[in-house]
Formats: C-alpha cells, sequence, structure tokens
DNA sequence: CATGAATGAGAATTCATTCAT
DNA sequence: AATGAATGAATTCTCATTCAT
C-alpha cells in the first residue's frame, strides 16, 4: 500500500483509480488524436464509463489535459531525479559516464511509450497557457543541467570559463532534437548513435586538434 | 516593379496584394491564439474583408494554415539559404565566421517576428498531418547541416572519426533550443550569449584541457 | 402495450417517442415548406427540442427525409397489402368489388393526411438518389397490379389477349392521377366520381358498344 | 426571320440569343443536377459568360426557372397542339388514330429529350408555388382531353353515359404513368406495348365480353 | 454591357457541459 | 454516484445577389 492510498476507505481508492484510469485515457488519446480532435466521449468511451462521469472527477476538458500534462512531466522529471546527484561525480569520467545514464533513462521514456513525445509535441498548440507551459518545462531543465556544469566546473574537470547557464541550455537542446529525431526514428541504432555524437560534441567538439 | 508583378492587371495585382494580406492576417491569428482558437471570422476581420471573401482566397481553414507555414519555412530556408555555401568555407576560422553568419540570421527571423517562434511551436498540434509536417522540416535540416560537416571533414578541419549526420542533428538540437529560448526571453544579450555557448561547445566541448 | 413497447423501460420509450416525434415533424415540415426549405431548426422547434437534440436521433437532414420516406411508403403499402389478395377474387364481379376497395383505401389514405401527397410530389426533387427512389416505387406497384391481371385472364374473367405488365402500368397510371387530381380538389365528391370513371374505363373502355 | 426577331436591331437580336442559350442551359443543369443543386455560376459557366451577366437577363434564379418551365410546357403544348382538333374527328376509327398520333407525339417530346421528364419530375420540390404550377399543369390537360371525349359522345361514337371529365383525368394518368415509365426504361419497343395497352384499355376496357 | 470580386444571410453540424433520473 | 439525454453556442462553409470597374 503506497503513501497515497493508504488511510483511503475502499470507495476512496475506487475513485482514486477511476480518476487514475481517466488520466491514463485522456492520455492516449490526445497522444493519437491530439487535443482538439479528442472528445470527452472518446476519452470516458475507453474505460467504459459515461461521459457525464467524467465531469464528477475533473471540472472540464482543460482540466483533464492539464493533469495529463503534469503527471508526464512528474514521471520525466522523476525518472531523471533518480540519476540526479551532481555532487556524486567528480571527475570527468565519472561525469561522462552520468551522461550516458541520464541520457538512457531518457532515452527509456521516450521509447517504450511513444505517446509521450507525442503529447508534449502537440501540447503547446493546445492553446496560450499550455504553449507557456510547455516553454517554462524546457526552461526548467537549463539549471538541471546547469548544476551539473557548475559542479564540473568547480571540480575542475569542465573548462573554468564556460558560461554555465547559456551551455546548458545548448546541451538541453541537443537532448530535445534527439526526442524529435526519435519521433521520425525510433530505431534504437539510430538513438544510440545520436546520444553518443551528442556525448562526442560536449566533451571534444568538432574540431580537429 | 518586382518580378512577381509585373505584366499583372491592376486587379491581378489586387488580388494578389488581398492574397497576401489573409495570409499576413492568418499569420497573426494563428500565432497570437492558436489555430483551433482562430475563427475565419476573426481572420477576416482583421483586414476588413467579408469572412465569405476568405473562400475566394482558400479552400479552407487547413488550405491556409497550409499556405502560411509553406510562406514561413519558404522565408526561413531563403534566409538560410543565402548563407548558405559549404563549398565557400575552407578553414576553421572561415567555418566559426559562416557559423556565427548563420546563427545570426536565424536569430533575425526568430526575434524581428516573435510570430514565427509562436506559429511553429504550435502547428505541431494543429493535426497529425502538420506534426508529421514540422516533424519532416526538423528533419530537413539535418543533410544541411551535415553538407558543412562533411565539406569540414573531408578538408582536414573537422574531426575526422564525426559521425556526420547525428552529429547535424545534435547541432540542429542545440539551434532548436536556442530558439525556444529565444521565445522566453528574447533579450539580444541573451541570445548573443547562447550563440557563443553554443559556438564554443560544438568547436571545443566543454571539457577541461 | 403493443409489440414495439413491449419489454422497453420508461426511458427507451421515451426516445422512441420522442424519435416518432421528430419524425412526425419533419413529416410535416417537409409537406408544408419543402425539403430544402426545411431546417434542423424547424424540425426542432416544432417539437420544442434544441436543434443539437434532433442529432441524438437522426444523423443528418438526409437521413430523416430518408425516414419519413419510408415510413410513409411502408404506410401505404400496410394498408393496400390489407385489400391485397389476388387469389381470393374468382370472378369479375368480385374484382369490381376489390378494385373500389382498393381504391378506397387509397383515397383514404391521401384525402385524410393531405401531407402524404404533398410529400411524395415534391419528393423527386430533393435529389438524384430520392428521384431513383420514387421512380422504383411507382414501378414497385406494377408488378402488385399485374398480379391481378394475370389472375383474372387465368380465370378467364378478363380478356385472354391482355398484355398483362403494360396494362397494369396504365391502370396505376389512372390512380396516379387520380392522387395527383386529389390534391388540387379533395372534395370526396370528385374523388368518387373519378374511381368510378376509371372503373369504368378499366372494365368496359370508353368506346360506345 | 421570324415574328419574334423582325424588327429588331443586331444588338436586340443578340440579345435574345442569349437569354435562349441561357434558358437551355438553365434547362440542361435543373435537368441533370435538380434546381437546388444548381448554381447561377454553373448555368453561365456552361454557356461561357460571367455569372454577374445571368443577371442582366433574368431577375433571380428564381426567375429563369420559371421561364425554363414556361419554355417547357409551350414546347409541349405546342406539339400537342399541331395533334389537337376535336372538330376534326367524326368516327371511332379517326379517334382511335388521332389518339395515337398524339401517343406519338408526346412519346418524341419525351424520349427525344431525356431532360424533359427529368424537369418536370423534379420541378415540383422546387418550392410551393411550383408545385401548384405544375399541379395546374396537369390539370390544364384535362379540358383538352375532354374535348376530344365530348365531342365524341356528341357524335355517338363514345358511350353516352361518359363521366367526361372525370374519364378525362383517368385518360390523362394514364399518360402520366407512361412518362414515369419511360424514364425508367426508355426503350422503344416497352414505350409502344404501353401505348397500345393504353389504347386497348382505353378502347375495350380490361374484362372479357 | 459584361464581368467577377465582394458580401453576408443562412444552414448544417459538432461537442463541451449540465442536470434530471 | 453514475449516467446519458438534452442543449445551444460556436464554427465552417455555400451561394444568390450586388455593384464597382
Amino acid at each position: 500500500m503506497t503513501a497515497t492510498t493508504e488511510g483511503l476507505t475502499g470507495l476512496e481508492r475506487r475513485k482514486a483509480e477511476t480518476r487514475r484510469e481517466i488520466i491514463e485515457a485522456a492520455f492516449t488519446c490526445f497522444a493519437e488524436q491530439g487535443y482538439h480532435a479528442t472528445g470527452i466521449a472518446d476519452i470516458a468511451a475507453r474505460i467504459g464509463i459515461g461521459h457525464g462521469t467524467f465531469y464528477r472527477y475533473f471540472e472540464n476538458k482543460r482540466d483533464i489535459v492539464e493533469h495529463v500534462i503534469t503527471d508526464l512531466i512528474d514521471r520525466i522529471v522523476a525518472a531523471l531525479g533518480a540519476e540526479n546527484a551532481p555532487d556524486a561525480v567528480s571527475t570527468l569520467e565519472e561525469y561522462r559516464a552520468q551522461t550516458a545514464r541520464i541520457g538512457t533513462a531518457l532515452a527509456q521514456i521516450f521509447s517504450e511509450d511513444p505517446r509521450v513525445a507525442s503529447l508534449l509535441l502537440s501540447a503547446a498548440g493546445i492553446d496560450d497557457a499550455m504553449r507557456e507551459r510547455m516553454l517554462d518545462l524546457f526552461a526548467t531543465t537549463t539549471p538541471l543541467t546547469a548544476a551539473y556544469l557548475e559542479h564540473g566546473v568547480r571540480l575542475g574537470y569542465l573548462r573554468a570559463d564556460l558560461d554555465v547557464e547559456p551551455t546548458a541550455q545548448a546541451i538541453n537542446g541537443m537532448i530535445l532534437g534527439s526526442v524529435l529525431a526519435g519521433m521520425r526514428d525510433p530505431a534504437p541504432a539510430q538513438q544510440e548513435r545520436l546520444s553518443a555524437a551528442i556525448r562526442a560534441v560536449m566533451y571534444d567538439g568538432i574540431a580537429a586538434r
């Protein structure tokens, strides 16, 4: 019994479960058909509830997509957080390994569930607020990456003259690009080549020595 | 008198002008409110024509967005094409300069017209076909960048062991990231810092030497 | 409790009732104003439902007119079928009586509900498919009448040299004509005179003996 | 030079010609696609004039269909009128021959131009006024046929006890039926069989003697 | 006179949301 | 609490008609 269901009556547990099912169904629908092409009825039908019931769990269509996105972001952040410990790294070698692990974790998330990329890609088209939200999401990752860089600079295994924040943005851009590339060609071999190329650029640049 | 209006009667010129005005208006509407929140009536009202008139110029709502996007992409490609000559570069120095110029050109496009990024960002949410189109657009840029890298490898000023294609993708990812970053913080100073960071990563990597 | 409502819940009964009300209302509207001049809103307003509700019962405007027409034809065929038993007739006298009964039944249908003729008359103008349908309807009646004639020829109370099928068509033509005549002058006396004249022509011809 | 064009200037003649072309084109369009599915633009395009020009010749869409129908009816009446001379007939034999000639003339009109039946059939669906007009048309033919019958009764070659008017209606009904039948099966052989059957019914009835 | 660009009234249809059962 | 019947705001698109060129 997890923390969230602890102390709940059977009914409350059941409600929480339905709530989760709705989020799941909505996730799938939004990813497959897009937000606007998805009707509340589609979501409800997918899990076999009446579409009126939907409104007992969520305020409206906007509310559900908000939850779906939030949920998704939480999952991604959690997955990254598991690998996320800038302080645990103290040499370039360890950093490289850490980078590889993060790359793998991300690849996992996106390739094991194609809905993830689909949804994120189309989310910006939902409305102004959601577009802002997506930009925020991308922006949020900057300090995360920046923390690693900062740590590396402090410990001396990264260039002393790194302009940390924009460099973090650049790196995250590469990751974003790899996500998009993965949508068109999800072959693991390609993913791996791209991942390796990103690390090569990161550590050594492209210039001949 | 430009090539496109040469030999046209006054009426034909007027029609072409209206057509352009509609595309412009639609561009603005889509960028500001998003595709789905924009009605044909909004577009027509913006330039003071009846909404029936719209349908004399474009088949339907889908048709206009197609034209808006195509137009936009053409403009971007044209802007990049002006700087696009891999063969004209023969040393790393020249290449760095070339990269800087391309970065500047891109920055120009995106910062001088905030609608550009807005529209591109939300375009993927219009429908499946458009999402595909956006992914294609990103994919199209890969061989462009790859051509530069290829040339550099051949001439020896870029690493001999570059895995050209995925490296090109990685670089384009950084550019994409800088576009997104520019949407949140369009300050030229930030843009410039990011642009510099990208070039730094590209050429020298982040590792201390 | 009729067979069609047996075993239905109150709600199902209510739905079936609404469905019927819509068909009725559409029937009236189409007959009064014609198919093209009738809007879905007119039909809905006539029975005091929202026009969106209409679409819960019928696919679209074409769907409802299809049902209205089918319904109408079914009613006519049922009314005729009640009198329809070629084999039950074995003398000319009986045949004359039978003919009179059928004529009366038809007159009943058309005169008790003026919408019937109105709708049938204008139905051919709805679209190509419906025109075909109306021609089919008329064609369908030929074998029906032909069966009577055939039977009479076999039993010897009708001319041995009758060209059965076209003769049946001719007779049905007279019936059709009487329907049209009834639309302009629905007076029962006129109807009766016409009916008698038809029978006179049928049995004795117009030539002096 | 016919009476209608006599004394006209070249311009007036040209206008009259265009007017006629428009009626012809409208006739074809209405017959092929039906009144409602036909746009003014379709009519204009068919004869290669601008659709604005249409309005220099006819008030509006309703106006043109009125003219098309009137024109058509005039043509039919004219064709029938050529054979129409009740007084010229003085024996049953002559009457039979006359009937046959009229039948042939009608068959000619309807089979040589399939648009005729198409248009008449769908005309009733145009609007209330036109439906009335079609009913009027059918009613108009009654006195025409009745005149023949009257004449025949007076001269003694038709039954003395004929109820002339409704009998005329009955006969016209058969003719109407044959027109409809001809739409589904325009084969001349079928037409001829039907025509013969109508005459057989008319003169001798269907009863065995 | 001919033209076709512009117009907007009007119609069909969809779907998020409400609420009685 | 669950349901789905009802609703109407909103949107797309058509086409007869007008009128400036």
